[in-house]
DNA sequence: CAATGCGTATTATCGTAGTGATACACTAAT
DNA sequence: ATTAGTGTATCACTACGATAATACGCATTG
């Protein structure tokens, strides 16, 4: 359970960390009931502010994805239907993607195929960057 | 020759503006010498700043992709190896979706799949709005 | 009970990116 | 020369993300 975040990224670090928790959630790497690192342990070891990952949580317990324990920590509440949640999540980045190649008139073969050649290239960076 | 534009997307519209021009000249719908709609145009037909369009030009300006004609308007520039090009300019795109599945712990087939059903819904998307 | 660890409310400030309004310099056409 | 069409320099404003310092309420642990 460890974020990958990017300070220098465009989209916004409690942007990152919100999207990250979904997905650990729909991958199963979250379930319901586990405990989530607590807001100052985010802050310290990525050097950034408490506040912004307090932030981060707020608004994933406003979606209804965390649970706030008082005293405990933000917990992930109670899920149900994961495939479709996948698909929720993948969807638009999968259209944006999909925007690209056709805009660049990309054959549909060929669009796949370096897709495909993306997918090898993040699997092979997740298996170097096992820390 | 239409800008797809979207002021409320968290991507800031100049930026949307640069890569689809780039899209464009890759895929060969703007060629060496071709000229670009004035930024007076795309502004009043999107209801955004003619600025903002400014800044996108004088961008591609600086990266050599237009050519700043006094009194004209901005040309496409000279180019070369469109192939190449297709490739750089979709793979930041596909690493950002490689990534998410990833994340997800998504099967590749399944993945795929989800990819194919973008490109669908992308080319339904653009016959729809041939106006 | 005391100490520690949890999230958060509050308030304020900073930096920056994005956008907007206006006026200007230039060229082409007539 | 006048007009209309280019892009743009300049300045100001807005919105938003991030930070900072502090204090509070609560639960677990000892």
């Amino acid at each position: 359970m460890n974020y990958d975040i990017h300070p220098s990224s465009s989209t916004p670090i409690f942007r990152q960390i919100i999207d990250q928790v979904k997905r650990f959630i729909a991958s199963g790497q979250l379930q319901s009931g586990d405990t989530l690192p607590s807001v100052r342990t985010v802050a310290l070891h990525h050097a950034i502010n408490p506040m912004t990952v307090s932030k981060a949580y707020n608004m994933l317990e406003i979606e209804g994805v965390l649970v706030r324990m008082r005293g405990v920590g933000m917990v992930v509440a109670e899920r149900r239907n994961t495939a479709k949640d996948k698909t929720n999540l993948a969807m638009p980045a999968m259209l944006n993607a999909a925007q690209v190649v056709h805009q660049l008139g990309m054959e549909r073969t060929q669009a796949v195929k370096l897709f495909e050649q993306a997918l090898k290239t993040i699997e092979m960076e997740s298996k170097k960057n096992a820390d």
